[in-house]
DNA sequence: TATGTTATCGCAAACTTTTGCAATAACTGG
DNA sequence: CCAGTTATTGCAAAAGTTTGCGATAACATA
């Protein structure tokens, strides 16, 4: 059974159905490299089941986040998504000059989580987890006065690991 | 000199206009109490300025953020700003179950971010931090079976500190 | 296999936030 | 104080995402 055939057992498990339209993001999600924008997951989709409306893929992706198939990234100000890898479980910096997203090994992130549960009682969603800034290579164009000689001129899948 | 007047003599230091819309925006800010909504400033602020636009709101907060005058909280997917306080800096945890938001000391980022500065040269955006998730209030709510009684019924203005 | 229940879909519209553009007004220098 | 420069505004429209609703289709039961 491969792993796409879990998730989909899994979701039927708790109850949702199974729709050729999950089917299809799914497909797509998982056979894409990296994370995907919304609107190239709906355009892939479109071109096999054309009357597969953009509202479904929004709704499909945030059931397959909430349920853990999918990690959702916010990339610009807009949402990726990837298939989540069970045993390469990682978060992301994503780079606010560039918009690269590198991945991050949760390691980093474990004292910070238990130090908010310990004091606060505090769960903090780290299944999946983002945090913004700026990556070398941009802070060194902007050191060096550069500017924006190569800054945010990375498409969809610009991407570091 | 109030905090008000430093940060506008500030702006204009910068080179930015003082413009009776940014007086305006500040003043709101800073007579609110806790983060506001961008709609609430809005209709208060057209209170005394009927045509100021909502889009010169949302300029005016993206520019006093990006200037550290205020300090912006995304909570349920909804921008909310507040006064920076600068001597009291802290970032939030938003409750994703009640959207209450809870303030939290800087102490508990540092380690994370000199390990990331250290580790990958990444720089994170730390002067304002959200992380999501779930307060104990709520997690005690869910695991008693209660589910959704009390949770999501806070208002704009929910918060803790 | 036929039937009922209800989760899901497509469509349209709403909502939040951003952006393009011409008109206006804040600052600068004379 | 007046004129010129240009940042900023208001308006309208776009972009990205969410939501309401009636119609449809997936699953369960017989």
């Amino acid at each position: 059974m491969t792993s796409q055939e879990q998730s989909l057992h899994y979701l039927q498990s708790l109850g949702y159905r199974l729709t050729p339209q999950r089917l299809m993001v799914l497909a797509i999600v998982a056979g894409g490299a990296g994370h995907m924008g919304v609107d190239e997951i709906h355009r892939q989709a479109r071109a096999a089941y054309p009357y597969l409306d953009l509202a479904t893929v929004y709704r499909t992706l945030r059931l397959f986040k909430q349920v853990g198939v999918v990690t959702e990234v916010d990339i610009d100000n807009r949402l990726h998504y990837e298939l989540t890898a069970p045993g390469e479980k990682h978060h992301h910096m994503v780079c606010r000059a560039c918009h690269r997203a590198i991945n991050l090994s949760p390691h980093y992130l474990e004292e910070f989580r238990d130090a908010l549960m310990q004091e606060f009682g505090f769960e903090p969603d780290v299944e999946h987890f983002t945090v913004a800034g700026r990556c070398l290579p941009c802070r060194e164009m902007a050191a060096a006065g550069g500017g924006a000689a190569g800054e945010a001129d990375v498409g969809d899948d610009g991407e570091v690991d």
